[in-house]
DNA sequence: GTCAACAATCGTGTATACAAGAATAGCATT
DNA sequence: AATGCTATTCTTGTATACACGATTGTTGAC
């Protein structure tokens, strides 16, 4: 648990948000958060407050919060900007990038390698999301970074989804090599292309989304 | 003021920090807030613990909050994810321009001509804002749109120190042309290279924002 | 004279109390 | 029976009280 009660509680309903334990629309009563976790509301407040500045949940005035419904379109523009910051992450990497980025990036490429050939789809979700955590690294930019890294939390829920359509697993592998290939030959521009598409999810990635979304 | 003093507090203070009113660094204690402000602690905190998410200042366990300084490399980092953020927003408003953007972004457009034409700083400081937040609408991507503004906030003041550069106002005028050309050409390329060269800050743009960021 | 330890003070973190607005249910009236 | 009004209840918003950790100042020892 973190120092304080406040942030332990912003991280654990920010979970339970994203891993769609509170399902989007519901509304998330002080009270019975207080209770649930064994805390008075004030730290829940804070909480609730922390992940409203996030854009995870919505306070409306004297209204209660309630869990934010992204739906498919705002999905789809969500990918659209995580493709375009992935693609700038790739470009400056493929510039700067140093020996202990380029470990960072075989490592973990290697271990895409392993899981995606054993077909084992969970182990696949968790090392890309370390691929491309190390090239969000590798572009030696901590604002970008961060930003990355942000997106990439809010989009993870429908990233698993993706996973579970046939033939994602050995595509997506072989996308990474491309890109790897580019990065580590330093065509920054290449690398942009290559990242912007694999991210992206345009044409029948995107009704894929939408039907996975439509399931649940 | 805000339906509720929680939200207005954030608002204020964000706008006190973002017009150079709390120095990056400086402390922000909470009763002094309080008094200041004439509420209580309680609303206080929860608009600190939301410019805490948001990025704009940091709250160090028991040891209060103090306003964050992004220092000039930062800064570059931020206007670079601004830069390509643009980019997309101006690539998707080539492609989905339509009657009402095209209005918008020719009225904004031409008010920035007047007060570039009057070397009028001030002014065109202000429908300069208008044309970009122009150009984000277009894109029509409300995501995109919102990341746009957002970051076009935080950087905010150190677009007002770049304006005072010589020859700024009217090499910025014309780089709107040619982006407004490639717009309306609906040449989507185009548009997103000239925004990108357009709002990053490169070469000797970077150590003018270093003198200004250091002659305050 | 300097450094360390301890004490006092100040400020943050959490809980609780109170006030005010929103939702709801019941009653009355048409 | 349906609709509108009112009263009650429930939840949020704000204030205040209290506790604990951090910081700072003072005193004593080396």
């Amino acid at each position: 648990m973190s120092e304080n009660v406040g942030r332990w509680l912003r991280d654990e309903i920010e979970n339970s948000i994203l891993s769609n334990e509170f399902s989007p629309g519901e509304r998330l009563d002080e009270t019975v958060l207080a209770t649930r976790f064994g805390v008075s509301r004030t730290p829940v407040r804070e909480a609730l407050m922390q992940l409203d500045a996030i854009g995870l949940i919505e306070i409306r005035p004297r209204r209660g919060a309630i869990v934010i419904d992204p739906g498919p379109h705002r999905v789809y523009e969500m990918f659209e900007v995580m493709a375009e910051l992935e693609g700038l992450a790739g470009s400056l990497a493929a510039r700067r990038l140093d020996e202990a980025s380029r470990e960072a990036i075989t490592a973990t490429h290697s271990r895409c390698q392993q899981s995606a050939a054993a077909g084992d789809s969970d182990a696949y979700y968790y090392d890309n999301e370390e691929f491309h955590k190390a090239i969000y690294a590798a572009g030696r930019s901590d604002f970008l970074e961060e930003q990355c890294l942000q997106l990439h939390r809010r989009l993870r829920p429908y990233r698993r989804l993706q996973l579970r359509v046939r033939n994602r697993l050995s595509t997506s592998f072989s996308e990474h090599c491309a890109i790897v290939d580019a990065i580590f030959a330093g065509d920054g521009d290449a690398a942009r292309g290559l990242l912007r598409g694999h991210v992206g999810i345009q044409g029948e990635r995107f009704s894929d989304l939408v039907a996975s979304m439509a399931a649940r």
